[in-house]
DNA sequence: ATATATTTTTAGACAAGACTAAAAATATTT
DNA sequence: AAATATTTTTAGTCTTGTCTAAAAATATAT
């Protein structure tokens, strides 16, 4: 007997999701705000309302985290999410950049129906245009051996598989370097003074990555 | 400069367009009150709002009619609902049946380009699962020579190239009776107690189409 | 341990979209 | 032309999700 969310009550489940993928512990309400771009008063009425229905287990001053019920909600539009953006990629051309703000209205759908098909059109995809691990139906997420670009030696290479920071600017810059998901990075040289990389780009010409950029870039050793 | 609308704005005025393109004259509060499944009241408050931003020119009890932007909006909203459908049956897998909830949601999504990507990987359709004519970018819809079946003469035929009952009740029915979109009908019978005909469709056996029935039935004739 | 700073909650308001009940305007009968 | 019926609007409330300003709780610094 799920019962039907509005919009704004998923996005602060999934803010609450996300924000607690990293701390582990219970998600501040100046967190949660921030995530949610409002005020800390909006989120602590909004608490009170996903307390009350028995999705987040809320005590004031305390902080917030999912119940089952709302672990699964959270779960279940992340996996639309993720399905529709690699939709917009895969079928209709978009590019990686240009889906999230499209993705973010489209995760709100309310069909089962309409996800199960999508999934099978896209051939059950396990990862998302940004490598990110599309949860399954019943909310589990494909495993992944992965570090850090930052994290490599030089000589070392390693396959694009996933991107950090989703945001266009971002996106955009690796575009620009000819950088996507599935590109080997052989690390060159690594400066001393601003920890900057010289890298090549699938057997390509040299180019430079500043640590801000290598620190968003998910590999895997190859 | 197209303000953003609500979801609701949107539906008001989709609604408004498809009184008046019954009626043609402006639209009565309980018409509007009626296809919105809400009361009067709201209505009253909605065609305040919807005059204020100039999407419809409202006087006191005399009823409503779209602004050229208005109009323009609901078309806008009319092409989405219908490329929506059209990729649910086409590219999903579903039944002509089960699309238009889903597609009363997909339609508020905001993106021009989406709808732009999408068109275009649906090969530029002309019109949905329903046989309505799918307006283009800029508001035109496509034609068509379309009679009601109920006006056809005993040996007479046409090609089924629409349905004016959405329901899904209606179109499980259409279903179990074989009769699709592109269907073959010809009228053998016509019961002068209760108009209901005995026809064959597509040259399949013959079966009985209740006045009901006949009078949602589109066809060219044949 | 006390003072100060930060975080969080409460109080009070507002806009959107809905409702019901009552009043006002318009339409239809007689 | 009245009387009656129907339609529409107004008035007053409610819920959701937001805000600002002030109060309360917690954390940090002295
Ligand atoms: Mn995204
Ligand atoms: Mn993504
Ligand atoms: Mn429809
Ligand atoms: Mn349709």
């Amino acid at each position: 007997m799920t019962q039907r969310l509005t919009h704004t009550e998923e996005n602060y489940l999934k803010a609450i999701y996300k924000a607690n993928e990293k701390t582990k512990s219970a998600v501040n309400t100046n967190t949660i705000a921030a995530y949610m771009n409002t005020s800390a008063a909006s989120v602590t009425d909004m608490m009170k309302k996903l307390a009350n229905k028995e999705l987040i287990i809320y005590e004031r001053y305390k902080g917030a985290r999912l119940s089952p019920t709302g672990s699964k909600t959270a779960t279940s539009v992340i996996r639309k999410h993720r399905l529709w953006e690699t939709f917009l990629v895969q079928k209709l051309g978009f590019s990686w950049e240009e889906v999230h703000e499209i993705a973010e209205e489209l995760e709100h759908i309310n069909s089962d129906e309409l996800i199960t098909k999508l999934d099978e059109y896209l051939g059950f995809p396990k990862y998302d245009p940004h490598g990110d691990p599309i949860p399954s139906a019943d909310g589990k997420f494909m495993l992944r051996e992965q570090m850090i670009l930052s994290q490599l030696n030089i000589a070392e290479s390693g396959i694009l598989v996933g991107v950090k920071n989703h945001e266009t600017s971002f996106l955009s810059h690796l575009n620009k370097l000819n950088i996507a998901l599935g590109s080997s990075i052989l690390i060159k040289e690594r400066s001393d003074f601003d920890k900057s990389l010289k890298v090549s780009v699938s057997e390509g010409a040299d180019v430079v990555l500043t640590d801000m950029v290598a620190k968003n870039l998910l590999i895997r050793k190859s």
